[in-house]
DNA sequence: GATCGCCTGTAAACCGTTTTAGTAAATCGG
DNA sequence: CCGATTTACTAAAACGGTTTACAGGCGATC
C-alpha cells in the first residue's frame, strides 16, 4: 500500500540506491546496459521519488508560493487574481514551477507562510510594515512585491497608480462633474492601514480634485465585490446633493454602483457617471462598458515573476519602474447634465 | 545566511533535538521552565521548521493540489476555475490547507502531478482513461475528480450536465427557433477525446433537439474563451441560413458570440438568441444579460474539498449524486422574428 | 611495464525534522 | 524505607531521497 521507495528499487535492480538515483538525474553517470534495466524496474514497480524527500536534499521544491492577505473566497471574488496568475502561471510553466496560493491559515498569514514549502514568494499588497514580511526576511527566502512599496531588501513591481487615479478624476472633472464621491478600500490585514495602492489611488483622486478647486468629495468605504459597490451607493447621499460622478477603486465596486444606480431608478451615464479601476476583461461587456483606468495586470504577473526567478537564481534585482496605466473611456461617464449643472449654482 | 536549525537552537539552549521539537509540537511534555526558555531562544534565533523536512517526516505536506488540464494561462481565462478556488478555498482554510495548482508542465501533466508534494489532488475535467489518473492511482495519492467520470476508485462530483443542456435548447425550442448552432468545445489534453463535460452536455443539446424533429443543428468548434466565441461567430453561416439561436458550452464563447454578433450588425435577442452555460457572475452584467444554465461553481468545489479531506483522513467516499443546474433565463433570448419563422417555411 | 585517466559503480554522509524507546531522578503508596 | 509510577528529558532511528568521496577495472600512453 505504502509507496515504493528508491531502496526497493535499487535492491529489486542488484544496485546501489546511487546508482537508481543516477538513472533519473544524470544517466550519463551509468552503463547502457544498467541504466535500461534499472529504468525498466523502476517503471514496473512505479516508481516515483518522494517529493518532499527530494525537496528537502536538493534545497528546492520546484514551487512558488503566493502570499494572499485575505481569504481565497473573497480574493477570488474579483477577476483581477485570476488575471494576475495568467502571468504568473506563464513564466511558472516555462521554469517548470508550480504555485502555492497562501492565504491566512486561522487567521494568521505568519503561520501559513512558515508551513509553505516553497523556493520563493510573491507577496500581494502587503504594506511594508506587515509583520509577515518580517518573516520572510528571516527566513531569508526570496520575495518579490506586488501592489507594496519597494523597500532595498526587496523588489516590488507597481503600476502608476496616483497617475491613472489623476487621470480618472480628471476625466470627470473635465465632463464637469463637481460633486464627486469616491469609494475608498477598507483596510486590509492589519486593521490600522490601507494597502500601498488604495493609498496611492485615493492620493491622485485627492490631488486632482483639490487642484481643480472643486469641492472636496464624499468618501464611502466600499470592498472590492459587486455587492459591496452596491451597499456603498445605496449610503450615498440622494436628492439634490447627491454626486453625479464616482470614482470606485476596482472595477467589481464600479459595477456595483452602476447596478444598484440603474435599480434605483438612475440612468448611467446620464445621470451618474462611473469610473472603474484595473480594466479587467469583463469590464468592457457590461452594459453600460466601463470607463476605467487600465492597469496591465498580466505583464504585472510576468513580471514580478521573472524578478522572482532571478532573484531564486541567486541574482540581485531591483524594483523596476512602476508600469504605466492609461484611462480607458468607454460609455459609464458622460457629460454631466445642465439640470444638475443649474442646481450646483453655475 | 542559511536558516537556523533545531540543532543550533538545541544546542543554544542546552537541551536535545526533541526537546526543542516537543516545544512545537507537544509542550505538555516539558517543564515549565525548559519550555519557555527554548521557546524564548528559538524566537530570538528566528527558528522555524523547514517545511519540507516535516513533511517528510510526518508524512504530510498540508497542502492540496489541484490538477489542471490546460495552461493557467487559458484556464484562468474563464471565470469558473476562480469560482471553483473560491469553494475549495473555504474548506482548505477551514483545515489549514494550502492549495497547489499544478498545470501540465513542459507539456505533460504526469510530471507535474509526480513533483507536487500534496497529500491529496482534486482533478479536473480529466477524461476516465487519461494517463494522469494511472499515475495517481500508482502513487496511490487520495484524489477526487470534477467534471469527469467516476469510478469505484475515485469519487466524482458532477453536475447534471445532461439536464442542464435539454433545458436550455428546450428554450429555444419553445421560443420557436428551428435553426440552431452548437458550440463544441474542444478536445482538451488527449487529443482523442472531448472531456466528459462536453460530451454530456452535447447529448444533452443533441436529444432536446431531436426529440423535437427538429432539423440538425450546425456545429462549430470554440475554446472557452470571449475570443473564441467571437471566432465562432464569424464561422457560422451568413445570410439567409443563418441560425436563429446558439448554444455554448460556456458563457465566455456566449458571451463573444454575442459581441460579435452585435459588431456585424445583427440585435440580440431580436436577430439571434443565445445561451451560455455556467453562470458565471459576469453573466448577469452583460448587454443584454445573458441566459445561461447555472451550476453551482461553488458549491461543487466546496464538496470536492470535502471530499478529498475526508479520503485523506483515511474514510472511504463515494460519489455523491450529480448538483442540480438550472436554466436561468435573462434576455439574450427572445421568441424567432416572424421573418425567421416565414423564411423557415412554417 | 608502470602510470595515468576514464568509466562504472558503491558506501556513507547529509538534508532537517519527528518519533520511538529508554533512562535517571523525583514522587508516591503502603 | 522500598518498589512502582510519573515526570522530564535524551540518543538514535526513521522519513526518502541526493551527493561526495572513493574504488576497482581497463585501455591508452610513454
Amino acid at each position: 500500500m505504502s509507496r515504493v521507495t528508491i531502496a526497493e528499487v535499487a535492491s529489486a535492480a542488484g544496485v546501489s540506491k546511487t546508482a537508481v538515483s543516477f538513472a533519473f538525474n544524470s544517466p550519463e553517470r551509468l552503463g547502457q546496459a544498467t541504466l535500461e534495466r534499472v529504468l525498466g524496474i523502476a517503471q514496473d514497480l512505479g516508481y516515483t521519488p518522494h517529493p518532499a524527500a527530494r525537496a528537502l536534499s536538493m534545497r528546492r521544491s520546484g514551487t512558488i508560493g503566493v502570499l494572499i492577505p485575505q481569504r481565497l473566497s473573497t480574493v477570488f471574488a474579483n477577476p483581477f487574481l485570476g488575471e494576475l496568475i495568467q502571468g504568473l502561471g506563464e513564466l511558472c510553466e516555462e521554469h517548470d514551477l508550480t504555485l502555492l496560493l497562501v492565504p491566512p491559515l486561522n487567521g494568521s498569514l505568519e503561520s501559513a507562510i512558515r508551513q509553505a514549502s516553497v523556493d520563493g514568494f510573491i507577496s500581494l499588497g502587503l504594506s511594508p510594515d506587515d509583520s509577515a514580511l518580517a518573516v520572510l526576511d528571516r527566513i531569508g527566502i526570496p520575495t518579490v512585491l506586488i501592489d507594496s512599496e519597494g523597500s532595498p531588501a526587496h523588489p516590488a513591481v507597481n503600476v502608476d497608480d496616483a497617475g491613472g487615479a489623476r487621470a480618472a478624476a480628471g476625466h470627470l472633472l473635465e465632463l464637469g462633474h463637481r460633486r464627486l464621491a469616491i469609494l475608498v478600500l477598507p483596510p486590509a490585514r492589519s486593521q490600522v492601514h490601507s494597502t500601498p495602492t488604495a493609498v496611492r489611488r485615493l492620493a491622485g483622486y485627492r490631488a486632482a480634485i483639490t487642484e481643480a478647486g472643486v469641492p472636496a468629495p464624499h468618501s464611502v468605504i466600499a470592498g472590492i465585490s459587486v455587492a459591496a459597490g452596491a451597499r456603498a451607493f445605496d449610503s450615498l447621499p440622494k436628492g439634490k446633493h447627491r454626486p453625479t460622478g464616482v470614482l470606485a477603486m476596482s472595477d467589481m465596486a464600479a459595477i456595483g454602483v452602476v447596478t444598484a444606480a440603474q435599480a434605483s431608478g438612475l440612468l448611467v451615464p446620464d445621470d451618474l457617471s462611473v469610473v472603474g479601476f484595473d480594466d479587467v476583461p469583463a469590464s468592457a461587456w457590461t452594459n453600460p462598458p466601463l470607463t476605467t483606468v487600465r492597469q496591465p495586470i498580466v505583464e504585472k504577473g510576468r513580471m514580478a515573476a521573472r524578478l522572482l526567478i532571478q532573484s531564486m537564481k541567486g541574482k540581485s534585482v531591483e524594483s523596476p519602474a512602476p508600469l504605466s496605466t492609461s484611462l480607458i473611456v468607454r460609455s459609464s461617464t458622460a457629460p454631466v447634465r445642465n439640470l444638475d449643472l443649474r442646481i450646483n449654482g453655475r
